[in-house]
DNA sequence: AAGTGGTCTAGACCACTAT
DNA sequence: TAGTGGTCTAGACCACTTC
């Protein structure tokens, strides 16, 4: 427990999780703060910052005066959607053997609302890659992506099928901050159902999203549709602060 | 910037969120937190704290080595999906006049489903509140609450208008910590389509959800409906950590 | 009364960005 | 190179729960 990066905090908590998922804590009862500090050698502050991002996961919960435990039904949640970021990931974590095909990559002019969201002219080109994730040969997640193409510097469209943020890395030098989502229900169109293998009109989440850049600058719009039988979205919702 | 409760950190994140809306800072860049900790009095992990806050909620964004902004698209965000509370408040985010129409309060036996999430036998008598949320005259938000009978120690079933924290709280003497919520897609069936005002097989987006309390003890199962054209949820995702 | 988590301080050093 | 945010320490005091 010397090295850094990754970071002290970083490090306890990764320790800590396993402990936890191991199931290491006898009626869930974790050690007090400060016995976890000097068992781990770090400071209070170090235990506390890896204490603090367990509970926002929902690993553990804090009680005043009582103590920290391990929040069980809180360790079920796969998927937390405020960290979903991979799509290859969430279908793995769910424990499926996830692959990508590219339906297809196209250049269009930017409708007004798109070009708006991009922070582009109405009409200039837009690089869109269309893929479907799979489970095994099951279709789960439909996703479309629109990425202007004055900010790609040179031509890697055959590198569609690398994940999204990979593709911008490689492509724009440009690092995926975060995305700003809006969630939608929909009834999936003819085109959108069959590729995704379900009948038409089975009601779907999707997600519209733009997503940002280190800088905060918008690098691509998003639209993704999700087969709900297979893969659910769970989150934690807590008291707003302040 | 003395008193302590609300805390310091509350005190100072409320500070700079209000001079952050109001455009106090030019050009979108926020003091150093050197010295904002000078300027307001406290030490800098106070600071620190506060803007932690305002980042996550997506008011700012931090580059190290750069410094600390404002960040224009997340200020836009009003009800952010993680940290809905009351109905109530949501709405009047939005700028709407909120009103409360309780729809049925009943007494029904636990199914299996409901009875495990609740951890009660199956079976055993849950009280099922149904209640409409309204801005001005048109329907927003259905929801049904179950609450084990049990758990009531008095009769104030007649106070289903109240917030359902502040009836849990009130009637259950518990405090709801947060809630589990599964995100699911829905088309509205006759009944509930009446109720919101829209057609029948109107696509909407359904929370599933268990609250729990301080106890880490679940309390309540709801289930709510929402009017996609009157109300929408956004969020900020983020990149996993570790 | 003892022990726990919650808040706050003052200060050190590092990693990174700007210029 | 100067200035920024990122990490970490050691220690103090408070609020709360438990016995």
């Amino acid at each position: 427990m010397i090295a850094r990066n990754p970071s002290l905090t970083d490090q306890v908590k990764v320790h800590l999780k396993e402990r936890i998922v191991a199931g290491d804590f006898e009626a869930g009862r974790i050690p007090s703060e400060t016995e976890l500090a000097a068992d781990l050698g770090v400071s209070r502050t170090t235990i506390r910052d890896a204490l603090s991002r367990l509970e926002s996961e929902g690993s553990i919960y804090r009680k005043q005066g009582a103590g920290t435990f391990v929040n069980e039904p809180g360790l079920q949640i796969k998927s937390r959607l405020e960290e979903i970021w991979s799509y290859e990931e969430v279908l793995r974590d769910h424990g499926y053997a996830p692959s990508v095909r590219v339906i297809g990559v196209n250049e269009k002019p930017a409708d007004e609302a798109i070009a708006n969201d991009l922070a582009v002219e109405t009409g200039s080109p837009v690089l869109v890659m269309e893929k479907l994730f799979l489970e095994d040969d099951d279709p789960v997640i439909l996703t479309m992506n629109r990425i202007p193409v004055g900010y790609l510097d040179n031509d890697g469209r055959d590198d569609a099928v690398e994940p999204l943020y990979a593709f911008l890395e490689a492509h724009c030098h440009r690092k995926l901050a975060y995305y700003l989502s809006e969630i939608v229900p929909v009834a999936l169109d003819l085109k959108k159902a069959r590729l995704l293998g379900v009948p038409k009109g089975t009601p779907a989440i999707c997600f519209e999203e733009i997503g940002f850049d280190l800088d905060n600058a918008p690098v691509v719009r998003s639209t993704s549709f999700f087969r709900d039988d297979l893969l659910r979205f769970r989150l934690i919702r807590r008291r707003a602060g302040a």
